[in-house]
DNA sequence: AGCACGCCGACT
DNA sequence: GTCGGCGTGCTC
């Protein structure tokens, strides 16, 4: 008689461990392809079912298990090369390894059983829209549910997520569906045009095994600099993936490669179709010598014989999601180029400093010749003048181009609302910090930490003294201009035709903008106020592109002349601003000279103390002997949604100690207190 | 995480 | 009585 067979299944849930499932031989006799790892099964979880995925066969356990109910596809979803990767960097990010597993799989893939029965594609992208025009006559409904379908109303369409983020219950929103007051519909994007394939021909271009930093040209250039590469390697019958942040970004590159590669070129990100997804993702199985394009989703899909990864903006901040699981595609796709054997290029026009250092250790490779910048327009470097944002003279020179873009780094009106007998702010009471000051369509108060709304006031609700309106937007600049100009003045992405465009920076959307006569960059000095160490990487990066889209006249507006960044600016000579950065992360021991792992620890009503207690005594359980950090300390947003939020900074934990991170977990979650494990962090808010 | 379960207060 | 909000326990 044939044995069953028992496997570990990974499972979408916040835990860090995978559950046993068995396969009965039945089942098992009856798969054509016999591979187990990487398999999609439909598993009985308590009431009800869900997706899991096979990352390891096991024994029989000492526990009794439940049977896979159904293996639905014909072959493995990802190959043992993709599960060995993310055993990897479940590990290293301390990321439950279901989570990290389901966020690589095609959202329709991911089916639940409720009642009885199998639901497809539930995590695919939901948005709300109303199903009544108004809130009158609608009958009654609790408070809150009435102010979700307001919020619905008011916004015409609403992700879930965003419902979620502006602490709604997901059953205000159940009793909205339920009563038919709004209806749920699939966030699917638009289609792309491509053009006619046309006849060009290239040379191919052979690249010698390794990994590359491609920097300092423009976004543009490199793309058109991949494609005798790509060429050498379809021609080789070797697949390429290039990654980029942006959507927008991955629908420009797709449309310029079609044109030269045709049905050879692949596109993958979370907004096409289902439908697209999954037969994108079986065919690359089986295809040789293709290109595929995708956001960081794409990453793990199995590309058969990839040859090339390209990380495009390798600097980007998108590329570390927001929620679990808190990974780094960087550190990602190093391991996947290691695991597949493949070359990797990272790419960016302003390169992250870690980047720039790898290149000086030697990890990586330098692509291409390291130039200077080009001194072929004109830069002039002017203060801020705080009482008239733009002055006479730049008013004039605005008359005079035809074709302009002003960069205004800071989203809103004002940063806040001010009394000047109290010295005081106008705060969100939830979350303790001010409200910023947004204008259109009428002046509105917004808290930027959790999303809340408030009417616009005009005295001071304590002393009814005038309050004053402090800093300034994009939306300020717009109504200076607009009294200048008119309708002259438009946003770059509205792709209206006015002789001013404006634009809150050029960051990881190169591709989305073409060169301008006359670039203005307005004060982006707001990016070294702010507490993280890697605001004057990013002042840089935003100094700089704007430099790179002025084809005459670069004018950069800002107080810090003596910051490394303009200087090197000014100097045309980019590794002046690196060495001197890297020698200030060395000084501060910042990455890359340390490795930090930041927890946040959140709870109403959460003291220092008690964060103190608990992480002293973790150490002591857990027998770690060395450890060095600091804090407990408030974090920069002490308050978010009425929670405290209170961190520790861990420095150069060692690496087989890291998992011990996963009991304190577990401690903080018995005592109500939500632990954020951020290991590399980007950014210390 | 996501769901069931159970308690509690507000409102018919 | 019953609906919705919210805390907690648990998942092969």
């Amino acid at each position: 008689m044939e044995e069953d067979i028992y496997v570990e299944v990974a499972i979408p849930i916040a835990q860090y461990k995978t559950f046993t499932y068995r396969i009965n031989s039945e089942l098992y006799r009856s798969l054509e392809n016999k591979e187990l790892i990487g398999r999609r099964v439909l598993v009985p979880f308590r009431k009800q079912g869900l997706t899991g995925v096979i990352v390891e066969k096991t024994k029989k356990p000492e526990f009794s298990v439940k049977d896979v109910e159904e293996i639905p596809d014909k072959e493995p979803i990802f190959s043992e090369k993709e599960i060995n990767v993310i055993k990897r960097i479940s590990d290293y990010y301390i990321s439950p390894i279901g989570m990290t597993v389901h966020f690589f799989i095609p959202d329709v893939l991911v089916w639940k059983k409720k009642n009885g029965k199998w639901i497809k594609g539930i995590r695919e992208e939901k948005i709300y829209v109303p199903n009544v025009v108004s809130t009158t006559g609608i009958g009654k409904l609790s408070n809150r549910a009435l102010e979700l379908l307001e919020f619905i109303l008011e916004r015409g369409e609403v992700r879930r997520q965003e419902i979620v983020e502006l602490g709604f219950s997901l059953n205000s929103l159940k009793t909205l569906l339920k009563k038919g007051l709004i209806k749920e519909e699939k966030l699917i994007f638009r289609e792309i045009e491509v053009k006619e394939r046309k006849r060009i021909y290239l040379k191919e271009k052979i690249l010698k095994k390794g990994r590359y930093l491609f920097g300092y040209k423009t976004q543009e250039k490199r793309v058109s600099d991949y494609m005798p590469l790509i060429y050498g390697f379809i021609k080789k019958g070797k697949g390429v993936l290039i990654i980029f942040p942006t959507v927008r970004s991955v629908e420009i590159c797709y449309g310029k490669l079609r044109e030269k590669f045709g049905d050879k070129v692949f596109i993958y990100h979370d907004g096409i179709s289902g439908k697209e997804k999954i037969k994108t993702w079986f065919s690359l199985r089986k295809l040789s010598g293709v290109v595929l394009i995708g956001t960081f989703s794409s990453s793990l899909i199995p590309v058969k014989d990839l040859g090339l990864i390209i990380l495009e903006d390798e600097h980007s901040e998108s590329y570390k999601p927001l929620r679990v699981p808190r990974f780094d595609t960087r550190r990602l796709i190093y391991e996947v180029s290691k695991e597949k054997g493949c070359s990797l290029i990272f790419s960016s026009t302003v390169p992250s400093v870690e980047a720039y250092f790898s290149v000086k250790k030697g990890i990586f490779k330098s692509f291409g010749k390291r130039k200077n910048l080009k001194r072929d327009r004109q830069l002039e470097v002017i203060p801020l003048n705080r009482e008239k944002l733009l002055s006479e003279k730049l008013i004039d020179e605005i008359e005079k181009s035809s074709n302009l873009l002003v960069i205004s780094n800071k989203k809103a009106y004002a940063s806040f609302l001010f009394c000047k007998r109290c010295e005081e702010e106008i705060i969100c009471p939830e979350c303790e910090v001010p409200l910023k000051v947004y204008s259109k369509p009428e002046k509105f108060l917004k808290c930027e930490l959790c999303g809340i709304r408030y009417e616009y006031i005009k005295a001071c609700p304590t002393c009814s003294l005038e309050l004053i309106e402090v800093g300034f937007g994009i939306e300020r600049v717009e109504e200076i201009l607009r009294k200048r100009f008119g309708e002259n003045v438009s946003y770059f992405e509205e792709g209206k035709d006015t002789k001013v465009k404006l634009s809150t920076g050029i960051v990881d959307r190169e591709l989305s903008y073409p060169e301008f006569e006359v670039v203005i960059n307005i004060y982006p000095d707001f990016l070294l106020n702010i507490n993280d160490f890697r605001g004057n990487e990013k002042y840089f990066r935003n100094i700089l592109l704007g430099y790179t889209k002025a084809k005459k006249k670069y004018i950069l507006i800002t107080n810090s002349i003596e910051n490394e960044a303009v200087v090197s600016l000014k100097n045309m000579n980019p590794d002046f601003f690196y060495d001197a950065e890297l020698k200030k992360r060395q000084e501060f021991e910042l990455p890359p000279f340390s490795k930090l792992i930041l927890l946040t620890f959140e709870k109403r009503e959460l003291s220092l103390s008690t964060v103190n207690e608990i992480f002293k005594n973790w150490i002591k359980d857990s027998g770690i002997e060395e450890i060095n950090y600091r804090g407990a300390f408030y974090a920069y947003y002490s308050k978010m949604k009425g929670k405290n939020r209170i961190q520790i900074l861990i420095k150069n934990m060692k690496e087989e100690e890291k998992n011990k991170l996963k009991l304190l977990y577990e401690k903080c979650y018995r005592k109500g207190i939500k632990l954020i494990i951020d290991v590399d962090p980007k950014e210390i808010i």
